[in-house]
DNA sequence: TGCGATTAAATCGTATACGATACAATGTCA
DNA sequence: TGACATTGTATCGTATACGATTTAATCGCA
């Protein structure tokens, strides 16, 4: 007796995550950014001159795939990475200014996804406290 | 006037499905599956026989990826492909005996994972419900 | 019937993810 | 202080995802 795949919730979260992924594509193609890049950029709006560790940290990410990705957000100028002085084993990775002027043009993409989420604010984060929770039991578990 | 990353919904959903990829992981590792070759079993333990196009659909995923994710089940002996004699533009993906073996292999991963968790049958049914809900939202959009 | 349009998979290129490993810088402690 | 462990990134290999294109089979309709 296996659960048909559209009750497992685990299939919900994988193919909301990739409708979200898909929300976002249209927008995100308009400022050139993939997904992936955008969550850094917000990332470092909020902080800026994180270390390539602490952005792992907040977006659940190791350097393999961290690396990479702001080695691409580099060529395109939107960031600037440089080994920490006091530390040399960290990299920093801090904002150009065409990556703070970025923070402009995509200042309208959260409100599209919300009128496409067709949910109201309460309800997506109510939403959303509930889904942290369960990834934070995740986690731990 | 950025949101913080952990106060995004699309943040929630793009960790928590990661999160729970990471609890699924283990167990998967045991049996010799990646996660999505989990989900495409499930797919076929319901419903055996589908072509590539249905599993698509059901998965929500397209033939560039299903088609190598396929052939590995393919060439773990787990699943069998062959084009439809009828319509022979399809590709019709069978278990094998392994294959259905394997249901039982897996049977007590959803019991580990509802346990990792750490929430109730009914308030994760609720849960996937709303999250459901909103993917639909997203897709119609 | 036959030929252009449509459909279903597969292929190709690029960008994540992530385990395992490498490597350099720093910390530790005898 | 000097070897050794630890830490922070980077590199490598494999497996998704997905847009764009290709190829083969089927359909539609004059």
């Amino acid at each position: 007796m296996t659960l048909p795949l559209p009750q497992m919730i685990c299939f919900s979260l994988y193919s909301t995550a990739h409708a979200m992924q898909g929300a976002y594509k249209p927008l995100l193609d308009d400022v050139g950014l993939t997904y992936p890049q955008y969550l850094v950029l917000v990332a470092l709006w909020t902080d800026d001159g994180q270390t390539v560790g602490q952005l792992g940290q907040a977006l659940q990410l190791e350097s393999n795939t961290l690396t990479p990705l702001l080695k691409r957000l580099e060529s395109q100028g939107l960031v600037h990475r440089a080994r920490d002085s006091v530390d040399e084993r960290q990299v920093r990775v801090s904002l150009t200014d065409q990556g703070n002027a970025m923070q402009s043009r995509a200042a309208h993409i959260p409100g599209c996804i919300i009128e496409k989420s067709g949910m109201t604010l309460t309800d997506l984060a109510a939403l959303r406290d509930q889904i942290n929770a369960l990834r934070d039991h995740l986690r731990q578990a």
